[in-house]
DNA sequence: TCGTTATTCTTGACTCGTTCAAGAAAATGC
DNA sequence: GCATTTTCTTGAACGAGTCAAGAATAACGA
């Protein structure tokens, strides 16, 4: 994880404040991958004391535009953050428990890029979810009804 | 559209009990690709007159349950529903107004299925959502401030 | 170092898509 | 047809996220 300082210059090279708030989100969004929102509020409030929610939803909003952070949102599931931003890389739900992992893409850079009929929308991003079953679930349905 | 007669035996294949709400709902998913939820429930109201909010969300789970319709949500939208299932097709969303396209995948009829890494995961499908702007919104704001 | 100003945070109410619960209605199978 | 099971209606409730207004604070220049 990223030392204070380094966040803090980070939140100055995209031209945002540095507040304790803002450097408290940042942090837990490092130390929390995919994290939902309520864990990183209360992340947050660990590192500085009490923090409103609804500062936490304008940083992350603002986070998100200036692309320290990325907003992720399977369907089914409430809004997710990462600090994994820049590199392109996709991500593997669970069906059972919801819970997120990370995958590189298998074709490269810059995957799947190039849609087949793309209906004159100008494209900018490809964005894959792999949907399956994550290990612990797998084992528990198979010990719990093995077939 | 299928016909009536078509919907109602696609309801008796998926082992689901035929009502004038699951009809009409289907049928409505079949008139209004990518709908959201409220414009269906409309939709079906003009089919069988009324209709309650929540049959409609039952019906829509049975359906997608049973595969007939499968449910999209990209980020920042309501879930929306679909017909068009058992091809592998993704979809292209507008990042200014959401509207949906579908697209069919340039890879071929399992695009993109085999992760680097999955962590384990038993992967049973991959769904891909391009993100850009469709062409009514780059119209748009090239009229409004041209580069 | 201090004051000014624009931006951000706090507080609290509120919206809206969706779900829960219980009883009424209707479709299926004998 | 009739019993049984599933589905639909009604109405309340939940919760993630948003809106709004005033208080607090970071950045900038003197």
């Amino acid at each position: 994880m990223p030392s204070t300082a380094l966040l803090e210059q980070s939140l100055r090279d995209a031209s945002l404040r540095v507040t304790r708030p803002r450097v408290a989100v940042l942090a837990a969004v490092h130390a929390h991958p995919h994290a939902e929102t309520d864990v990183l509020i209360e992340a947050a409030r660990r590192h500085v004391g009490e923090v409103s929610h609804q500062a936490v939803y304008d940083v992350l909003r603002a986070l998100t535009g200036a692309g320290l952070v990325r907003r992720i949102q399977p369907s089914n599931s409430v809004a997710r953050y990462e600090a994994r931003v820049g590199d392109n890389h996709h991500h593997v739900v669970c069906r059972s428990c919801g819970s997120i992992a990370d995958v590189d893409c298998a074709v490269g850079h810059a995957p799947c890029l190039s849609a087949g009929d793309d209906h004159g929308f100008v494209v900018d991003e490809a964005e894959v979810i792999y949907w399956g079953r994550c290990p612990d679930c797998v084992a528990a349905s198979a010990s719990s009804a093995p077939s």
